[in-house]
DNA sequence: GTGATTGCAAATCTTTTGCACTAAA
DNA sequence: TTTAGTGCAAAAGATTTGCAATCAC
């Protein structure tokens, strides 16, 4: 690890993923995955990356968001009607939604035991399977 | 059956919902409870309704839908995040969700295994295990 | 009659798009 | 340079809301 160039994983990252190392998506790819894993909305991520100083729109941080799901870089999750979440884990895994408080938190591995699927209908092939549970009361 | 009054059981559902048994609720019960299972969105049942010669708008078609499944005789399914879908299906069950097409069709029970859930973090309690089976390729 | 319900249009909110400008290679 | 990326403001959708008119009881 090179402590003198501290962007240097995060445009590794974007090259291999056939993105240009911009700054802002290396402020965003810094923001999104160098602090564990991360489930956020475009909104949110927009307000912490200028609180941090970094100057940019709401349209770039979408237009990230998605470049950066395209690229196998995050997944986006569906939860909410209203909002749109994005998860920087692309690993199979599995969320508790806090129904009254709007966040999402990873289940464990191995929280959910292994389940037994059906077979997909003819002509088709499962893209991904997705377990939400939700869960009323108060967040943690 | 009371084949006199076509109206009878969909009065009787709303009435012991709390809900005043009107024209345009009448009409969109018959719609959604009268052929089996459905998944519908607010604005494919409002052309439904149309169609059928019921004049209702979609702000009621909107308020409607949220009316049954705050009554309990509906759920709403996240799955894409333009669109709201309602299922008229309140036992637990899963769904088939084709990306391509939008459509969404319920996993015949039994299809997917019973599954081991993590213990719900402390303070809360699990409300809904929603699995979702996202498939690619052609719809049948 | 009187209070709940509806329709319409306007408002709101999230997300996308068009296009001139800027920056990376 | 040359082309991809960005910002802004406007557009596009989906959904909600305010309020006068209408309907169920």
């Amino acid at each position: 690890m090179n402590r003198e160039r501290p962007y240097s994983k995060a445009i590794a990252r974007l090259r291999e993923a056939g993105l240009r190392p911009t700054r802002q998506r290396l402020a965003l790819a810094k923001l999104l995955f160098e602090s564990g894993n991360r489930h956020i909305s475009a909104e949110l991520l927009h307000g912490e990356a200028r609180r941090a100083g970094i100057r940019v729109s709401l349209a770039t941080v979408y237009n990230t968001l998605h470049q950066f799901t395209a690229a196998g870089l995050m997944n986006e999750i569906v939860v909410d009607p209203t909002r749109s979440y994005f998860d920087t884990n692309t690993a199979e895994h599995h969320h508790f939604y806090f129904v009254e408080t709007g966040r999402l938190e990873d289940i464990p591995d191995g929280g959910v035991g292994p389940m037994e699927l059906p077979e997909p209908p003819p002509g088709t092939t499962i893209k991904r399977v997705d377990v939400v549970i939700r869960l009323d009361g108060n967040d943690s």
